[in-house]
DNA sequence: GTGAAAGCGCTAACAA
DNA sequence: TTGTTAGCGCTTTCAC
């Protein structure tokens, strides 16, 4: 391994000039030993020692990307939106020169000892917990910005605004002549962000003066979920003829099932879905359904955490505004017989 | 910031007896001051210093993953696959005590450069590129273990047999009785992949007596590769009654394509893709496509790795088996009119 | 403009 | 069983 050391030596000046080159200290040295320093660094392919230079200036230039895995062999990322999230995040951290440590967490105090253990300059946590914030501040007070998570803990947060996307998958699905709207997602347990969406919605039928009652629908996200959901939805036949669905995947899944039940979507029941994954728009039907943008999300993410690093200290909470694509998976209502 | 020396000071011992119980050097130390300082580490929320340790130990028990991003800001993790997989990779490197950086990376003296400066002691790659191995090697011989690659350099590989996945997906289709059957995938500059499990559709042709003379069709893996494509296999009409698709999504777009002219799957046309995404079953018709097992690769690429980390130098190449999942894209040829 | 000394937190090697 | 010394590669401080 080449150390300034060797650099040193080779260029007949002591340490401490090649290091006051390499870190662009040019008041302090002069254009020609620079150029020299320079020079014999690239010969020899110098590469500076992130572990010394991070113990000596007490910063480490990594950033932790910690997502949240349910414990039982549930792999935590393993959809199209938190793949394109994190690569869309690995950009923006490659591109401000940092590095980018990633670790599945199951509970805080774990977390708390890996940021420790790296000296991380900071973290992006994706998905839910944003309440365990305090108990990780106290074991690592860095800047922390928070992805998609809900919670009254004062951070930097950044989501979509489900509220307004809940609500404008359910006016549109009104518009279009609905009245016997359903929700369907995950069970109370889950996160906020069924919540809000769940809120909208609410909004949007009240505006409308249509009752909530009975609305809501349970679902897993899994194929199951799906095929469950969809005899709740059906049942009694005609009880509803659009819902708002909390997943694309879920949507998805639901067609699939209402298709095994001679159920057509759209001319049978209208269907809104969230997320606008690449497969939405290759179903058949395609769907409609709430987009998030997810470069913009990890742009912000990202750089709000670096305005942290800089000294910003109060949390700021952004939310980006969803986007209802319109499809092919919403119709007119129709009263099944 | 908590030390090993504070440790030694509350416990009135030295740094070097502290170093010795928190490493398990049991038979340096005796049980009692053991249990004193590990009770003090306890009290004091002690952390070891990972980039003091690596230093001092010129190792970093850090596994970079490397994965290749095409420049033209195409993020390159953006599909399930990479997902799932980076996932299940996580999952084992923190199961092994060890901490993932993962970067994106588009030439190899960059990439190389960023190992170095982390002194990572080992990495995956993840999709093209194996032939500049030897560039990286030159800078920095670690322990590297490629996914899904090709080409003749001499590394440890982990990736499914693709000629077989490719023989098997053509004796599936002629075995439904298709004669006239296409090729289709990404174009002759894109990764070996492509080329094995053209070879394997190539032999099962041979095979079965049936000419493979004008039957590769190229397509991007985009909606617009899919239009194309479909045109393609359907100019003229009844030119071919069934296709290979190098990819899931390649062939839920041209199931799309298809829909758009009237062409039916699994009626008119048959099917079979290549990965089994978890859209690939929800998919109406849901797909017929040949699995990759995605966690035993992470598992076998990480196993790999950590044999070289453990002295093992010939590097080894494990090839997966393929399965192909009969689901509902494949029927008996049709001849269009 | 340049350099010597000290120290970041840890551990290997050697003494006691 | 325990402690001392030295050093990993770098930067900060302060003197020249």
């Amino acid at each position: 391994m080449v150390t300034i050391a060797d650099i040193a030596r080779v260029c007949g000046v002591s340490k401490m000039t090649v290091s006051n080159v390499l870190n662009g200290h040019d008041d302090r040295v002069s254009a020609t030993t620079k150029a020299r320093v320079l020079s014999a660094a690239d010969e020899l392919n110098y590469q500076r020692s992130a572990a010394a230079r991070s113990l000596s200036v007490a910063r480490s230039e990594i950033i932790s990307l910690v997502y949240y895995a349910a414990a039982e062999g549930d792999l935590g990322l393993s959809n199209p939106h938190d793949a394109m999230l994190l690569g869309e995040i690995e950009r923006h951290i490659s591109a401000a020169g940092k590095h980018l440590m990633i670790h599945a967490a199951t509970d805080a105090s774990d977390t708390a000892r890996r940021l420790r253990s790296w000296n991380v300059d900071g973290a992006l946590f994706l998905g839910v917990l944003a309440d365990e914030v305090e108990q990780l501040r106290r074991h690592q007070d860095i800047p922390m910005v928070f992805i998609d998570a809900y919670g009254e803990a004062e951070i930097s947060t950044v989501g979509p605004d489900d509220e307004q996307g809940g609500y404008e998958a359910t006016r549109h699905l009104l518009a279009a002549g609905h009245r016997s709207i359903a929700f369907v997602g995950p069970g109370a347990s889950s996160a906020g962000v069924i919540n809000a969406r769940h809120s909208g919605f609410t909004r949007a039928l009240a505006e409308a003066d249509v009752s909530d009652e009975g609305t809501r629908v349970i679902a897993n996200l899994t194929f199951a979920g799906a095929e469950s959901a969809a005899d709740d939805l059906l049942s009694p036949r005609g009880r509803f003829t659009a819902a708002v669905v909390t997943a694309d995947i879920l949507a998805i899944g639901l067609i699939k099932a209402f298709a095994r039940r001679s159920i057509r979507v759209p001319d049978d029941f209208s269907l809104v879905g969230f997320d606008d994954l690449p497969i939405a728009e290759m179903m058949i039907p395609s769907l409609t359904t709430v987009r998030q943008d997810i470069a913009e999300k990890a742009r912000v993410a990202v750089e709000l955490l670096m305005e942290q690093l800089d000294g910003q200290r109060e949390p700021r909470r952004i939310t980006l505004q969803p986007l209802l694509v319109e499809r092919e998976s919403v119709g007119e209502p129709v009263r099944l017989p």
